[in-house]
DNA sequence: CTTCTGACA
DNA sequence: TGTCAGTA
């Protein structure tokens, strides 16, 4: 089906922007994201039709419910699969949103009532203000991304040279090594001390696991070379770059000796009796952890309390070994019971891992 | 005078 | 998303 009709009427982005309220700027991105194509005049101007008129009202209504340009342009294309999904996500978002405003405003007649009092508004009150509104946005982002990582994938055939491309050994800020082999149809990942896992292609430089939501994206230079990836998973993005050949067995000979010696990481113990002293406290220093660990701490942070409160004091704590994982492995003796507590850190000495189990 | 691309905020 | 530079 042809969108233009002989008798079709052309505007210039100008006239568009006019007649529908949104700025040149704005049709452009629009394009970029591949929700518009307007034809084009020998001149190279955008030429839009009744048709791209009528796509670009279906755009502005999707706006209204706050989508994002990559998820209408998915829509519009019915890549779609999981529209239910999607709304549900996107009702959470915008209740999230709901409530922040409410808070907001109770928080601004707050101010504005102290400040008709003469009270004086200080700099800490408005710094509170100020804070809510992006810890919201941050939390709309992360709400996205673990949409996006979540949602079904479609598989594609792989190309043969980009495999070989890929692969490689990488390192994660934290110092965390990775490595990616090509399987001839496909990508192989290995991660310290975990089983390895396919990886299957969604895109060129885009590969998915089918063993649990998460993907891993890679990222070439202006030459064309890959020098890095980023691994999406649990609402995170996390950058690796390429690195040397061979520091992903060197690592995994650290740990293997690790394991073999029982040798715990320098001050081990001390780290976890603070961190069991804070999780009885409630609140977890979480400088120390990288933003994944933060999450899932955060997460099982109720669970734990309780647990520790039942438990009583703490008794004895004792280093029993490393796991096939290079967790340290504690049990921990309290007055009413005993469990056992698991740390991992990066080579950077932030922890990256921590498990914590009743045991009889 | 207008649009285009690309960069930057 | 606005704006600016340098073009065509």
């Amino acid at each position: 089906m042809d969108k233009t009709s002989p008798q079709d009427v052309l505007l210039t982005a100008a006239e568009c922007a006019a007649r529908t309220g949104i700025s040149v700027r704005t049709l452009r991105v629009y394009e970029a994201n591949g929700l518009l194509s307007p034809v084009r005049s020998q001149k190279n101007w955008r030429l839009y039709s009744s048709g791209d008129i009528a796509r670009l009202n279906e755009i502005l209504s999707l706006k209204q419910l706050g989508l994002s340009l990559s998820a209408i342009a998915e829509i519009l294309e019915g890549r779609m699969t999981d529209v239910g999904h999607l709304l549900d996500i996107q009702k959470t978002i915008l209740t999230a949103r709901q409530e922040q405003a409410e808070r907001g405003l109770r928080l601004v007649a707050q101010l504005q009532s102290k400040s008709l009092a003469g009270e004086g508004l200080s700099m800490g009150d408005l710094l509170d203000l100020a804070k809510e509104t992006k810890m919201n946005e941050a939390a709309d982002e992360y709400a996205w991304k673990r949409y996006d990582q979540a949602r079904p994938r479609t598989e594609i055939e792989p190309d043969r040279d980009n495999l070989q491309a890929c692969a490689g050994e990488y390192r994660f800020e934290d110092g965390i090594a990775i490595r990616i082999t090509s399987t001839g149809n496909g990508l192989r990942g290995e991660l310290l001390g975990q089983p390895e896992f396919d990886l299957f292609a969604e895109a060129p430089d885009r590969f998915f696991l089918k063993v649990t939501p998460a993907q891993f994206t890679f990222s070439r230079d202006e030459e064309g070379e890959v020098e890095g990836l980023v691994l999406h998973q649990g609402g995170f993005e996390m950058k690796a770059e390429k690195c040397a050949e061979g520091v992903f067995a060197a690592t995994k000979a650290d740990l293997e000796d690790r394991i073999r010696n029982k040798t715990p990481f320098a001050g081990g113990e001390q780290k976890l009796r603070r961190l069991i002293g804070e999780h009885r406290e409630g609140k977890p220093d979480y400088v120390e952890m990288t933003p994944v660990l933060k999450a899932l701490v955060e997460e099982q942070l109720p669970v734990v309390v309780k647990e520790l409160e039942r438990l009583g004091p703490m008794r004895s704590i004792e280093f029993r070994g490393v796991g096939v994982d290079g967790f340290d492995i504690y049990i921990v003796e309290f007055e009413n019971g005993r469990m056992e507590w698991g740390m991992s850190q990066c080579p950077d000495e932030t922890l990256n891992g921590l498990f914590m189990r009743p045991v009889p």
